[in-house]
RNA sequence: CGCGGGGUAGAGCAGUUCGGUAGCUCGUCGGGCUCAUAACCCGGAGGUCGAGGGUUCAAGUCCCUCCCCCGCAA
């Protein structure tokens, strides 16, 4: 069976190398364009194309695949196409070349956390339990027919990036299985529910500034779920910022955004909406990370008592 | 040449403006004290100040080169 594989992150590298050793031929391998990244805006190439390069297979990076990118795919002939996590909207058009279709390994129990950021949000939410599914890409966001399902606990205090990790060759397995299953004709298929759908959208930079006047449990899981992008921050009085790494919930209370510690000792407590938080790990601007208590040695607190903004105090 | 922060004892930092004895908060080791504590008191050990070169009577500090870490923007 001839498959184009199109994926872009770590999440899927996983899945392209289980079907190079699984046997599958890959007539080639889409993703998206490098991109100047990181200081020095160097050139980078994405996980899945620096995987795809180590094993030898031709590469495509259209800038837009419904525009600039429908040709070179038709070229290929595939009997199928495999998508994880590629970052582009697939077009009708897109859809209609592969003979037997497109599966998409998606990292949530569809049809829950439909969107790109469902790994994040399954934690945001507070979920213990989410998956991963294969399913036929149709038109819809996330909507195609369900193909196999496994479901995957949330460890208490994992974080989205460490999630993602454990994740990724979980639905490498059970991409392998889906193909398998479906080239002996004997993979189930069932049309999504809708009326258990949910729709999550992408994380913005916006989500990252705590808002103490939450419940502190919902406070550690944006840390949780943010992580590591766009990451959790609080904003000390002065202007200083700080991002949140780690934190739990303690048994404390006080005025939402009230400083309940902060030193060398126990390291820094605040109070949120209903009880409190302890951070225990954070990043100074500039800095690396560090355990709260260790950043306390060196920055004697003299910041505000309070994290709440002027603003959030008069709402 | 995208913008910026940083490298000083095991950890986190100050000291660099304006060259002149290596400091702070912890940890650690030894001793003491307390019914007790995020305890407290006394004493000690621990540093090629990221690397190399230069200027100088004298460099953590000034000049040149290099290495490494990190944030933003994308």
């Amino acid at each position: 069976m001839r498959v184009v594989f199109l994926g872009t992150p770590d999440f899927g590298v996983p899945s392209l190398k289980a079907l190079h050793s699984a046997g599958y031929e890959i007539a080639g391998v889409f993703t998206q364009p490098d991109r100047p990244k990181g200081r020095g805006n160097k050139m980078v190439k994405s996980p899945v194309k620096e995987c795809a390069e180590a094993l030898g297979i031709p590469v495509f990076q259209p800038v837009k695949i419904r525009a600039d990118g429908v040709e070179a795919l038709r070229s290929l002939q595939p009997d199928l196409c495999v998508t994880a996590a590629f970052g582009q909207i697939l077009s009708q058009e897109i859809l209609d070349i592969p003979r037997i279709g497109t599966v998409n390994v998606h990292s949530s129990l569809l049809p829950r956390y439909r969107g790109s950021a469902p790994i994040n949000w399954a934690i945001l939410e507070g979920e213990t339990v989410t998956g991963v599914t294969t399913m036929m890409t149709d038109k819809g966001l996330d909507t195609g027919d369900i193909l196999l399902q496994k479901s995957v606990e949330i460890l208490p205090g994992e974080t989205a990036g460490e999630l993602t990790d454990r994740l990724a060759p979980i639905g490498a397995a059970l991409l392998i299985e889906t193909l398998r299953r479906i080239e002996q004709g004997n993979c189930p298929r069932t049309p999504q529910n809708e009326a258990e759908a949910s729709y999550f959208p992408m994380l913005k930079k916006e989500m990252a500034p705590i808002d103490w006047r939450m419940p502190a449990s919902r406070i550690v899981c944006r840390v949780r779920g943010l992580s590591p992008w766009p990451g959790t921050t609080l904003a000390w009085g002065d202007g200083e910022t700080v991002k949140v790494l780690r934190a739990e919930e303690v048994d404390a209370s006080g005025g939402p955004g009230e400083i309940l510690a902060a030193d060398a000792k126990r390291g820094l407590i605040v109070a949120a909406g209903e009880g409190a938080v302890r951070v225990t790990a954070l990043q100074a601007p500039g800095g690396k990370a560090m355990d709260a208590r260790d950043y306390f040695r060196g920055h004697p607190c003299a910041h505000t008592r309070c994290l709440l903004t002027e603003e959030e105090k008069n709402e």
